[in-house]
RNA sequence: GGUGGGGUGGCCGAGAGGCGAGGCAGCGGCCUGCAAAGCCGUAUACGCGGGUUCGAAUCCCGUCCCCACCUCCA
């Protein structure tokens, strides 16, 4: 079976067909960086983060690119606002690259925390002056640009010259309504866009470039979707595999971009794949309507390894609901917790049990001897030999699963239903069924970026001092413990644990001895 | 007005003509000194009304409701 992903454009699920064989050819956009990332953008990247590590699985050879729009409308608009005598906020007087950068920076960091990796390389709009300009000029040539009528300084697209104008969201332009706050300034028609903006009285000089055109003197700024359209083009070629990005920003951004490059005679990419979106009580998340849980929130109070577990058990394409923990109930983060716990408590147990597996930081085991048995090794996943797909090693049914336009939320079926028959070979004794089960989910747990014993979940990677040191602490309760229970002195047994209990330890009793892990 | 996506058991969430994915919570067992973890068993579903079919949550018709995009948004 082979890999098969929906096509925003034919609205369809279609075999995946590489342009070059062998390889993969990934653009997604990434942030607009005008103003801290919400759990929108987390699942964004995390959709494509997964689309990638799958193509890597299948042995495809991928190239991701996720570009940093660094300069827009909103960018200059929050940076102007800093400089307002009665700004509030906690950067006054920044200017507008210090916030695109600073913005960048929060975006990175939320990427990083829930395990999405590294495009192969995150190109910023600033720096591809030169190729819009390039691209700007091939449309005004090919009769598909012109510039604004009204001496702005602003070019734009032309929607009427391309029939196609619409094909990715089937729409045509005569049935669009139109907007409501549409500015037809030098406009031939009110749904041309700016490819580029002339320089406004106001703006700073800094966030203006030279003409496009060699106007002498007129300078301006990129305007929106053209970007990617460049940077697309010169990472990844005229003719590339898969585009991708959050459903609103299937129109007008994606289909601006697709008129800009095919205009220009690219073929462009060959399947569009959209995310769905993110909601909160039911409703989008959404800056302009400040209606949003920021990535920083939802971070500063949750394992970040739930938070990407909680994004990817919803199929990509359907609408997430955010329910935030309320009195009576923990929300979405805490079924998230639960549900992934039984996965940890599995590998964790079973890599014990087995003596192959890593132990968590900030958990440790003390044996029937009284000496702690934890201690790092890197479990072995059964994969022979380095030229075969990883996605040929695992369940077949985790596969098709993945395979089957990304179904993650059926692949984690597959995990739990593995998770159980482990359970079941660890109660058994069955050693060999129990390393197996145990081999697969971490396989398959590994291939979504949710191994429990990734060292990325445990901040610092190995063992502290300070764990050391609580490990020494508990194991002399434990003994304590261990010789009132054989004394059948359940009482005081029960005392050590509710003490240890309190400060946030829970203790489990096994037939070799009990062990301790913080709740 | 145009273009899409939805409504699945107490909750989350796959599936898309025929053995009731999976998780959480519940109930009954097992294990345990008691727990915890785990195992086994078990109830509750497909918005509503029709239709096609031997058989429909899945197809068709009608209907109600929700969401998204058409304007900056992952």
């Amino acid at each position: 079976m082979t890999l098969r992903l929906h096509d925003s454009k034919s609205a369809s699920v279609v075999p995946f067909a590489p342009v070059i064989p062998g390889r993969a050819s990934v653009y997604y956009c990434g942030a607009t960086v005008q103003s801290e990332p919400h759990l929108g953008h987390l699942r964004s990247a995390l959709s494509f983060d997964l689309l990638t590590r799958w193509l890597e699985a299948t042995g495809l050879a991928v190239t991701v690119i996720r570009n940093v729009t660094d300069i827009d409308d909103k960018i200059l608009a929050n940076s102007a606002a800093s400089f307002a005598e009665d700004f509030a906020g906690p950067h006054p007087r920044e200017p507008w690259w210090g916030l695109a950068y600073r913005v960048e920076q929060q975006f990175e960091a939320a990427y990083a925390a829930i395990g999405v990796r590294r495009p192969t390389y995150e190109p910023r709009a600033t720096g591809h002056i030169t190729e819009m300009h390039a691209l700007i000029r091939d449309l005004v040539e090919r009769g598909h640009a012109y510039p604004a009528e009204d001496g702005s300084g602003d070019v734009y697209f032309d929607v009427r010259s391309w029939p196609e104008y619409g094909s990715l969201t089937r729409q045509s332009v005569d049935d669009m309504q139109d907007a409501a706050d549409a500015d037809p300034r030098g406009k031939r028609d009110p749904r041309d866009f700016a490819l580029w903006k002339g320089h406004k009285d106001g703006e700073p000089t800094t966030a203006s470039w030279p003409d496009p055109l060699g106007r002498p003197d007129l300078r301006g700024r990129p305007g929106w979707h053209l970007e990617c359209s460049a940077m697309a083009g010169k990472y990844l070629g005229t003719e590339f595999d898969i585009h991708g990005g959050g459903l609103d920003l299937r129109f007008p951004h994606h289909e601006n971009e697709l008129a800009q490059s095919t205009a220009a005679g690219h073929p462009f990419a060959h399947v569009w794949m959209h995310n769905g979106l993110v909601t909160l009580d039911g409703e989008k998340m959404s800056k302009s309507a400040f209606h949003f849980v920021t990535a920083a929130d939802v971070l500063a109070g949750a394992d970040p390894v739930v938070v990407r577990y909680f994004m990817a058990a919803t199929h990509y394409r359907s609408v997430l609901d955010f329910r935030p923990a309320t009195d009576d109930d923990g929300g979405s983060l805490a079924e998230a917790a639960a549900a992934y716990g039984r996965i940890r408590t599995f590998v964790r147990n079973a890599a014990r049990a087995l003596g192959t597996g890593a132990v968590a930081t900030g958990a440790g085991e003390t044996g029937a001897s009284g000496t702690p048995t934890g201690g790092v090794t890197e479990h072995v996943v059964a994969h022979a030999d380095p030229e075969t797909p990883v996605a040929q090693t695992l369940p077949a049914a985790f596969t098709a699963a993945m395979n089957d336009d990304l179904n993650v939320p059926a692949a984690l079926g597959v995990v739990h239903e593995t998770v159980r028959r482990g359970n079941s070979a660890l109660a058994e004794g069955d050693r060999d069924a129990a390393a197996a089960a145990l081999a697969d989910v971490r396989a398959m747990t590994g291939v979504l970026g949710l191994d429990p014993l990734d060292p990325a979940w445990h901040a610092g990677g190995g063992r502290s001092a300070a764990d050391e040191a609580l490990d020494a602490l508990i194991a002399g309760r434990l003994a304590a413990r261990a010789e009132a229970r054989s004394a059948r002195d359940f009482a005081a047994a029960d005392a050590i644990r509710d003490g240890l209990a309190t400060a946030g330890i829970v203790i489990e009793d096994g037939k070799d001895g009990s062990r301790w892990s913080l709740a």
